[in-house]
DNA sequence: TAAACTGATTATAAGAATTATAATATAATA
DNA sequence: TATTATATTATAATTCTTATAATCAGTTTA
């Protein structure tokens, strides 16, 4: 279905002089198409199948060019480890506190609160990022809590 | 100056059955008197002197146990180690992405943002988080960039 | 006051996530 | 093809955070 995000993000590599090898094609595609917004981790055991001999250190210098080049965005969340999401398509997400699962949520981007901070603060504001934290239906069951 | 919020957060402290030893005590107002989100090791370093024999776990363990009775809130920006807040007045922040200066921003909550996701999502929302992201006049300048 | 109990601190080790290093491999260019 | 530059791999090192066990301090109870 995205084919044309894929090739979009494929140009933008080739115009930064930046090499398209097939891990790096992997990690971006594995990307594009994952809604979930994936650790480090979860995409290496995700390509580890396709790429046996491929390593950890692979997949951390991969997300780190995407990102250099705008193609990714790092998100930490509460948890340990940090996750990756293409930046294409504006949308928040909601996180359920006992479980840690994530769902969108759509709502009209912020621009008013940025263009305010920038006028107060003086920064030049690139982007913003929210989050809602609470507890999932599931999770809100009688006694049937956390773990 | 917040001499009341200091009393009201140890009277919290004694409601909750916490006790109060001296380097909770001290974790509590450095938090409290501090304006720049300290992280964990920050505090360690700033306590040091005051208490030599202090272990770095103890200042994990009190920031847990204050988080846990809602004095304190972690957040996790895109650096690599958590900041601690005393989450007392509603604001936000707005952070350098070049020296990762981070400056509050005040603004209405977005309490409709809250309603409306816990209608479309079905979660009890408790809280939500925002950062907006740009670079600071400080490194805005000419050639001054990074580091 | 003494003894017992609970919780806090310390010192240390372990764990996990990420980054750095050096050697090898691959792709691009002349 | 030879040269050069960049990517990948394997591994080690760092950093942040949590877990463990022993010690310590404060509180309660007898």
């Amino acid at each position: 279905m995205s084919e044309t995000r894929l090739d979009d993000a494929i140009n933008t590599l080739k115009e930064s002089g930046v090499r398209i090898t097939p891990q790096r094609h992997a990690v971006l595609e594995y990307l594009l198409n994952s809604m979930t917004h994936p650790t480090a981790d979860e995409i290496y055991k995700a390509l580890e199948g396709k790429f046996p001999n491929m390593s950890v250190a692979t997949v951390y210098n991969n997300l780190r060019v995407l990102r250099e080049i705008g193609l990714v965005r790092e998100l930490t969340y509460g948890d340990s480890s940090s996750r990756f999401d293409c930046n294409t398509s504006e949308h928040y997400h909601i996180i359920c506190n006992e479980c840690g699962k994530i769902v969108d949520f759509h709502y009209p981007t912020l621009d008013e609160v940025e263009s305010l901070a920038e006028q107060v603060t003086g920064f030049d504001v690139t982007y913003h990022r929210m989050e809602i934290y609470g507890t999932c239906e599931g999770c809100k069951g009688p006694a049937t809590q956390k773990h």
